[in-house]
This record gives C-alpha cells, structure tokens and sequence, in this order.
DNA sequence: TTAGGGTTAG
C-alpha cells in the first residue's frame, strides 16, 4: 500500500476516537506516567525476547484480518487479561513486528479498544513502533508528519526514544523548524540529555548553528538539570572545530571557553581517541594554534591527555617548522607526567634529522633507548630507516650502511626496501653509483622487492652521472619485471635525456608517458626548461599552452625559463606575450625576470632601456642583485662608458651590501684587457684576490688574451703558477691561447710544465663510473 | 621512513 494511501485512514481514525471515546481520550493525559517513559535507549527486557506471549500475538494480529481482531477471544485474553501482564516492552516487539506502519496503527486502534483502562505507556510504546515503521520509508516526510499529530491529538506522549525519531526524521526531510517545535512543546522532563544531544546533532547538521548553541549553552549550565555527557562533546566539537561555519559564528576562544564549561561545570572531557582525532584534523587544516589552544585548555582543566594526542600536535609542529614550540610541549609533558612513547622518539629524531642534526638524532636514540630519558624505548623499523636516511642525505653513507648491518646483525628487524632505497639513493648521490648497484643486487638476492621508488632513485642516479642510455635500459628491463613507470621515471628521464641534448628521445618518452599518466607541473617544467636549453622556441610555446590548456599554471620561475629561451633567440614579441600571459594571470615579474631582460638590452647594447628596467624594477619593489648589477656594468662597458661602469663597481664594492662577484670582476678585467689597460686589469685581478673572490678560468682566460697581445711573457707565467695554484682547470680557450702564444715564443717547456700540474687532479674530479652494461646512446 | 623541477650573467 502506497504512503498516501494510509495517511486518509489515520485521519479517519482520528475522528472515531475523538467522536467515541472523548473521556478515555482525556484519562491518557492523567494517567500517562512520564517518568517510565524517560529511556535514553530502549530498555528492552531480555525475557521479552523469549516471551512466547509475542509471537503468539503477532502471529494472530498478521493471520487475521484486523476487523476480527476484535472478536478473537484467543488475542483478547493474550492481550487484555490480567494473567498475562502485557508490558510496554512486549508491546513495542510486537509493534515492530508487524511489518508496516498501517497495520502497527491498527494495532494501536486495537490497544484503545481494551474494554479496561488503557495504559498510557502501552500506547505510547506502540506509537513508537508505528514511527519506527514509518520512517524507514525513504520518503515518509508526511506520513511521519501526520502520525505524530495524530499521536498529538490522541494525547499519547511520546516515549523519547519517539522523541529523538520525531527530530531526526524531521530534520533528514528539511524540516529542522518541525524538530524544534517537537523538542519545545515536550515535556521538561522529557527534554533530557539523550533528546537535546540529537536536537543538537541535527541542528548542527542542518547549520542551525545558533539555535544548537543554545540549547548546547542550556546544557552546559552549572545547575542544569540534563547535564552534557560524551556524546555531547562529540557531536559538538568536531563541527565547532571543523566544521564550515564556525569562523561566523564561535570565535577560537569562545570553543576554548565551551570546553571549559564541559570540563569544569560537568566533568565530562574528550577522550583520547577524540582528541587526538581533532588535534589531527585541526592540523591538516591548517589550524595548529587552534590545536595548541585546545591541548592546553585540556592542560588547564587537568583534563586526561594521553600520549597520543600530544604526538599528533608534535607532529604538525614539526612539520611547520615550529621547534621551540615542540620543546616547550615536550617540558609541558614532562610537568604532566605524559611518558615520551615510540612515536615521540619517532617524531623527535625526524625532525632533528630533517634539521640536519643527526648527531642529537644519533645521541637521542642512545638515550632513549638506555633509558636516560624515563623509561627504555625500543626503537622500531622506522626510527632505524628515519636515521639511516638522515645519515644518508648528510652524505654519511657508510655510516648509514653500518647502521643497517647493526640492526641485522643485533637481529632486530629485517631492512625493508625503503631501508635499501636510503642507501642506494645516498650512495649515487655522494658519487658513488656503483655501490649504489651493489646495494640493489644485494636487496635483490636477500629477496627483499624493489620498488617503483627503487627504480627511480638509480634511474636518477644514472642520469646524473650522464649514463641516460644505460638508465633507459634499466627502466625497461624493470618493467618487464612488472615494476611500471610513473610520473616520477619519466620526469626523471625526460630531464636526462634534455640534459644530453637529446630531445627527440625526451619528446618520445613524454608521449610514452601520456599513454600511462597525466602528466603534472612538474614534467612540463622539466620539458619547458629542456627545450628553452637546446633553443627549440616554438616546441617550448606548444608545450605551454598544451600545459595551461592541462589546467596548469606556469609559476614565475617557469616564465623566466621561458623568457630567457625567447631573449636568447631575440623573439621581443614572444617576450611581451609572455609578460601579458603573466600579468593576466597576476604574476608579477621578479628579480630574475628583470635581470633576464636587463641582460638582454644590455646584449643588444640598448643602455637606455637597460637603465630604464632597472629604475623600474626599483620602483617595483624588487631588489635589484648582484645579476642586475653585472648585467648594467657590461652593458656600460659594450657601449664605451667604462668610466660608469667602474662607478657602479666602486659604489657595490664601498657598500658591502652587493659586493661584486667573480663575474662582475671578469667582465670589467675583460673590458681593460681589450683595451690594453693590462695594469689596470692586473690590479683588479690582484684586488679580487684580497677581497676573497676566487677568479675562475674566465678571468684567467681574459688576461692570458691580454698579456699575449701585449705580448707579457713573465706576468703570463706568473699567472700560469697561480691558476694551478688554485686548482684552476684551463678549458679549450686557455689552451689555444697559451698553445699557440708560448708556441710561438719557444716556451713548449713551460706549457708541459703547466699541463702536468694537473695531472694529478684529474682522477678524483672524474665521477663517472665505468660502465657494467653498454650505454644505448 | 624512501624517488622527479628550480629559472638570470662573463
């Protein structure tokens, strides 16, 4: 039978009762005892569920029709007699037993139909197994409706289990203001804790924030009758904490003073779970003060905190960098009595070593281990890796290797592949990738798996020490094991292949790439910074606009990329696009943006407008740098002004704030060598040196060009002894020089002398590796 | 707890 095919029965019925038995109606009213009906839950007596009484009601109420309901002589004496005390409980399993809410409100008709005075209670026990019925109809709104006005007219009070159905239901179909006035027209009595939780509930679902703050707020009083208990704390603090429209609404102290209210005036607190729940929450949204204000609130009261919860708040502080924070939550501890556990020293030796500080990290895990710290931790798996890590990233492998031998040996715990990739990840990464190779054969044969990140760590490592055929070659042989790509093999490769200039076999593994992910920020930067290195202009704009097109917006240092690529091939128009991309999207060109296009009208001899940018790049705030400078001295030097240039130089030098780097001081050594001032280039040579900046093959490289020309044999000797004085490589300019130069002169000998003083260096800078598997490229 | 980017000059 369809909803609205019932509702007409109950109004039917309404107008029988009224119309037959008006003083009966009246006796519920007086009769209704409102204490028994106060149940937080259905207080269901156990023997009634054994009762045979109930299915042997049931079983006539559903095999006969309910017009003979009446004239059963069987279901009269079950029900009505006084041998058999028919209780509200039994009433309610039988309620619920019949199926559908049109026959459980026959029932009811049945009940009142008792020729001795009702019970009231029965009634309403009844009442709410014709609710519970009706509501599990997924669109009950009226029928629901209709029958508790129908309870309403026929004076049954509702039970509170009734009660807490009425406000729930209500409040699930939109019709929150129905709940309310259900909750205000009951009883004061019937207003107890477990109802007024619900209303609560349901009124923060619905955002009636204000209403549920003021029955939250009638709660909360130190006299109140109906006093919050757990549950009120834990339907209230995760929406005034998390929920959306609390900024509005409660200020962080006003939830901090709700929570004192809870604590002070009722003793009731989260509990541990909870707390650490909210903590952890608060924390991932951003909210740390708020997480701190809570704990201590708990401090305050001398709430219960455990461990648990002050690790969740050491965590996120240590994620935000706020250490004296953590040490001041660690003495609060300590005050407390809260014991560090595994998870502290866990937290603890991260963050020391994400700072660097492996040796506190090392000397913590000692002490805490001995016990030197209250009692003994044993540091798990993860604390081992988490030092081994860190000791790997400082670049102290062997240490880390020790590391993972002693806890073998020590016969605690069995490496896992993170342990292994640590290892293989510092070794390459300190030069070594070859031992890094042995790590993984060992890993391998210990049958401990590789996984995706183990690949990609000797991926990155045999690109960085420019064997990319080789890490190619890797990649496919894993994944025919199974272990495929991810975004991270192919960035990684994708910037390898960029960095041996070939492009074509990068733009194929992009492609190869798009086949298996979507590709992220990240691979189109590294595809953008490749093309703009190898100059290839119009792939760079294809693969930026197939980039925005993606969803993704380049960041500033992309544009300058991008900028730097179209300067470099002299595309002005395609630099002002860039510009006007980047003012439409409301980046705001920085330092290296202003520098880029100052180097290029300084390239392009344009002074003016390198002046030009310049004021304006002061004038927008951003700080011109020692690039900016170098940039205006060069130009000033390409168009004769040489004069200024070594005014800006003495300004930067007295000044001390930008002091002029070995690049500023080349270009103006340059610049006095091509113009056969070679005194004057050899004293800001010397003046270099006292001032502590270390010249490079480039100075060296312009003053040998100088000398020759002025034909300064000793000086060049001279300055010969000290470029292999300071460990100074000649490239092939030196050598062409000097060659042809000492050549010349007759001075060979010299020439062998100065190559040799090298020879011994040679060895130690070399960092690759010899080969175990030809290279593909 | 482990893996990919980082821009500008001579």
């Amino acid at each position: 039978m369809s909803i609205t095919a019932r509702i007409p029965k109950c109004s039917k019925l309404l107008v029988l009762l009224r119309h037959q038995t008006p003083q009966l109606y009246a006796s519920f009213i007086h009769s209704a005892s409102q204490k028994s009906l106060i149940y937080e839950s259905p207080k269901t007596d156990p023997s009634s569920y054994s009762s045979p009484i109930i299915p042997q009601i049931v079983d006539i109420l559903k095999s006969n029709n309910h017009e003979n309901w009446k004239t059963n002589e069987q279901l009269s004496q079950l029900l009505f007699s006084n041998h058999h005390s028919i209780s509200c409980d039994h009433i309610l399993q039988i309620t619920r037993r019949l199926g559908d809410s049109s026959t459980a409100l026959n029932f009811v008709e049945h009940l009142r139909s008792n020729p001795t005075s009702p019970d009231a209670n029965l009634l309403s026990f009844a009442f709410q197994g014709v609710f519970e019925l009706a509501s599990r109809n997924p669109n009950c709104k009226d029928e629901v409706f209709d029958l508790f006005n129908f309870s309403k007219e026929l004076g049954v009070p509702l039970t509170v289990n009734s009660a807490t159905l009425l406000i729930r239901c209500f409040a699930r179909v939109k019709m929150i203001e129905k709940s309310m006035i259900l909750y205000q027209e009951l009883d004061t009595q019937m207003r107890n804790t477990h109802v007024r939780n619900v209303l609560i509930d349901e009124l923060f679902r619905s955002g009636h924030f204000v209403d549920a703050l003021q029955v939250l707020d009638e709660m909360l009083q130190s006299n109140s009758k109906f006093p919050p208990n757990y549950n009120t704390i834990a339907i209230a603090f995760p929406v005034l904490l998390l929920g959306k429209n609390h900024h509005s609404v409660v200020s962080e102290e006003e939830i901090v003073g709700i929570l004192s209210r809870f604590g002070r005036n009722h003793g009731v607190f989260p509990d541990s779970v909870m707390l650490t729940q909210l903590i952890t929450e608060l924390c991932k949204s951003r909210m740390n003060n708020m997480a701190w204000k809570l704990l201590h609130a708990l401090f305050d009261l001398d709430g219960p905190v455990e461990i648990a919860s002050c690790n969740a708040l050491l965590t996120a502080l240590a994620k935000d960098g706020q250490f004296k924070k953590m040490n001041i939550l660690m003495e609060e501890m300590r005050a407390k009595g809260i014991c560090p556990n595994v998870v502290t020293l866990g937290i603890s030796i991260n963050h020391l070593c994400k700072s660097f500080r492996i040796d506190e990290a090392l000397n913590l895990f000692e002490m805490m281990r001995r016990g030197e710290v209250g009692a003994p931790i044993e540091p798990d798996v993860l604390i081992y890796n988490t030092l081994i890590n860190g000791l790997c990233k400082a670049g102290r492998v062997e240490e880390g290797l020790s590391m993972m031998r002693k806890m073998v040996l020590e016969g605690k715990y069995i490496p896992r592949s993170a342990t292994y990739n640590c290892l293989i990840d510092g070794f390459w990464k300190a030069g070594n990738l070859d031992r890094s190779l042995k790590l993984f054969h060992e890993m391998e044969k210990q049958g401990i798996e590789p996984n995706i990140i183990t690949v990609n760590s000797l991926v990155g490592g045999m690109c960085s020490h420019g064997v990319v055929g080789r890490a190619l070659k890797f990649y496919r042989e894993m994944e025919e094991k199974g272990l495929k790509g991810n975004k991270v093999t192919y960035t990684t490769l994708i910037s390898g292949f960029c960095g041996v200039n070939n492009i074509n076999r990068a733009m194929d593994l992009f492609n190869e790439m798009k086949q298996r992910c979507a590709p992220d920020a990240i691979v189109y930067y590294t595809l953008i910074s490749g093309l703009s290195q190898a100059r290839l202009m119009d792939d760079v704009e294809s693969v930026f606009l197939e980039m925005t097109s993606a969803g993704f917006q380049p960041d500033i240092q992309c544009y300058n990329v991008m900028i730097n690529g179209f300067c470099k091939k002299n595309k002005v128009d395609k630099v002002h696009w860039l510009l006007d991309q980047m003012g439409k999207v409301g980046l705001k060109p920085d330092s290296v943006t202003y520098n880029t296009l100052i180097w290029f009208f300084s390239k392009t001899r344009d002074l003016k407008s390198a002046q030009r940018l310049l004021r304006e790049m002061i004038d927008n705030k951003v700080a011109p740098t020692v690039y900016t400078y170098g940039a205006i001295i060069d130009a000033c030097c390409l168009v004769g002004e040489f004069d200024d240039a070594m005014n800006i130089f003495r300004q930067m030098s007295s000044s001390s704030k930008i002091p002029p780097n070995t690049v500023i001081y080349n270009i103006l050594i340059d610049s006095l060598c091509q113009q056969k001032k070679m005194k004057g280039a050899l004293s800001l040579f010397e003046d270099m040196t006292i001032k502590g900046v270390t010249p490079n093959t480039i100075t060296f490289n312009a003053l040998f060009k100088g000398l020759r020309d002025e034909n300064l044999l000793e000086k060049a000797f001279e300055l010969m002894e000290k470029m292999t004085e300071l460990v100074c490589h000649p490239d092939y300019i030196t050598m062409e020089v000097l060659t042809e130069w000492l050549s010349a002169v007759g001075e060979t000998d010299k020439l062998k002398q100065f190559v040799e003083g090298y020879s011994h260096t040679d060895e130690s800078d070399s960092i690759i590796q010899p080969q175990t598997t030809p290279s593909i490229i």
